[in-house]
DNA sequence: TATGAATGAGGTTTCATTCAT
DNA sequence: AATGAATGAAACCTCATTCAT
């Protein structure tokens, strides 16, 4: 699953913190990484961390307020890290819908490379007030903003329609995202990026009524049944 | 917050309750329902639970599996009731656009008027594996059935794209809702169901982009399976 | 495992019940005995004993005094029931060894044929207090008395050394036959009477000394009391 | 109750757990020990524990896997104690039916002076298969295999009668042992090694008829295995 | 005779967290 | 920077038992 954008991401992300972390602190957050990877935040205990870690549970406590705080600051590292490479992403393209298009795909893209993170986004924060007073939150909001400043531009400069709120829109796209990758996310399957965001950029650009001047009709191909 | 249709709701599944159950059981699961308002499930205790419903803790291990169970018993109940509902909305309503609009509205209003619900459906249940082995998921997978039944009856008689998987249109639809409503419930803030409704419509309907000329038809694929 | 002397074991004492007792006392006794086989006996509850009995709970304690008592009550009419056996051997042996070795034969093999009963007896009551009081172990001693009486005649006739303790031999007998049966009886393995008796028999009666010359006469002194 | 012997035997363990344990561990394995003369097993509490040793409950669980571990490593410690004792016991004496005298004098000794190990050996854990997978029913069968290596030595070299299982033997012994400890172990009343020694030596090494000529050579078959 | 409903009391265990070193 | 030892607090859950009917 990890594909070679993962790779850079991760190994990028640990050159900083090699820099700038003490290595325990270092180790703490792999291992929390790791064991995310197979279970749940609650269900994991800061024993089994400190153990994966090889450090004392104490050492925990040295570097994060406490087990929440390491959530987020895991969470809050790789939300910096996404920043930077969606305003990154963004430059030399021209035209709104198509830089909307761009981030639609980094987004899918990040979820479907990144499943701890995708996780922990999408499943784990939400619930528990604290998030929403921690670093990772600004990050979150700074991160969305570059969709919407995308969305306000193209509605200034004709190619959105102007009848409806940027906000709305933001979060509908932001919506359609994560529901698209949910089910990815919790039963482990694979994402595509590509076909995903074809999908949602054709109907969200276009809408899904039938036109006057019909689309041609073209055989699909659906999932097996679902919901939530 | 809590509307008439609520009130209502929570009648009729007293009513059924006081047949079907003890008075001991629907006690316990009513206390959970009103702590719910407050706190996040996980920082509700059992011994909080017991001494809302004026029982002993022991009673509730009587009627439930485990604390989690309880959850899911709650969640499934509201299930049954919204669908048996989302059944009666659709009788009556020409045209499958009408109808999905209804179910968006239906949707969001229950959001809207059941802030428990809301949270327990958004927040509490999808981290958790147990939950998708619970009676309550396969409550929800026949819920999500009947938007994509009415969406697979607008695309064939011609009244939804034909070129876009039914069951990614699910999907965008449903994420669409839950993210405009996601910061209402959060943020505890008012849901206008007929705002977001509309909003909505407008923008699945019939897309974000400004109109020149109609979308050419393109080849599509959907979401992989799953669902949630 | 269950042999004809078991089964006609299980029917007697049965047919005594449905005379002597109402058939929710003794679906409750058959279910413990029943859960005996798989289980130890503290780790039986009282739910699984009433849904085994298809009786509830109370029940248990309209005719127990609680769940030790029923225990007991089932050891007890085991007790009865092979204490009359016993005397119905005794009758007709001649000589005292004969009937010590008839005596030990049927020990065995009442351990072997009921494993039950082998349990509650040497690894679930002696741990508790109260079974010193109990109506069982006042039965426990009268079937120990069989044996005693036994070895005191062998002294008395002569057959028997008359320098050392009969209740010493007793207790050595008992524990002989106690110990050849236990692992039988933990592991769940064969327990063969006809041989455990023999080698037993010709141990005891005999020693495992190679012989050159008979033994000394000795003063003795035994064990203060007890059994089991 | 506690003789010269006992209490060296308590502090030479003592002195070791010094070295090996930390602190808290010692202080609840002595806890344990200390609550062990006065009640059953699962009739003392891991509060009680801990309230007796001065710390914690959560501390028994950093150190024991659960209670019944707790109960097991003590009676290792016991055991490990007790084997090497044997050991030593053994060496400098002739002729194999003296060194299992003196055997069973230390078994019985160790019963009479050390009631703890002894309610515990007999009385705690053969119901509990947990038991059988520990590392003090490991010892227990290194313990046993003491016994039965000298017997065999004693077949071997014509001291002990050839036509006996050795392993059927060593049951035998250890039977007569425990039920001739047993009445002082369960009521709490003296137990002289001397004296039992003395009684089943007698019986064991030369039988129990009124002799008249040497018993005739016999063909053999034993327990299975296991002990205890 | 038998039950449905409920309970009291406490049991074991867990886990995040702290502090002296 | 890191640890070993220990803890506080409660969490979930169990189970024998009772009582009104």
């Amino acid at each position: 699953m990890k594909t070679v954008t993962s790779l850079r991401t991760e190994s990028t992300i640990r050159k900083k913190q090699r820099k700038l972390f003490p290595p325990g602190r270092t180790k703490i957050a792999e291992a929390l990484k790791l064991l995310l990877e197979e279970k749940e935040f609650n269900a994991i205990t800061t024993a089994e961390i400190a153990k994966t870690a090889c450090v004392t549970e104490a050492l925990i406590y040295k570097y994060f307020k406490d087990k929440r705080d390491l959530l987020h600051q895991v969470l809050g590292e790789y939300l910096e890290f996404y920043i930077s490479r969606a305003e990154m992403d963004l430059k030399g393209i021209k035209g709104s819908l198509n830089k909307l298009r761009k981030l639609m795909w980094s987004h899918i893209n990040m979820y479907s490379t990144n499943r701890v993170f995708a996780k922990i986004l999408l499943l784990e924060v939400r619930n528990y007030p604290d998030y929403f007073k921690s670093d990772a939150y600004e990050s979150v909001k700074r991160y969305s903003k570059i969709s919407l400043d995308v969305i306000q531009e193209g509605i200034d400069n004709g190619e959105i329609r102007n009848d409806l709120s940027p906000l709305s829109i933001r979060q509908i796209v932001l919506g359609g995202v994560e529901h698209l990758c949910l089910p990815g996310i919790i039963f482990n399957k694979e994402i595509s990026p590509d076909e995903l965001t074809e999908e949602l950029c054709e109907l969200i650009f276009h809408g899904i009524a039938a036109r006057k001047d019909p689309p041609k009709s073209r055989p699909k191909k659906g999932v097996e049944s679902g919901n939530n």
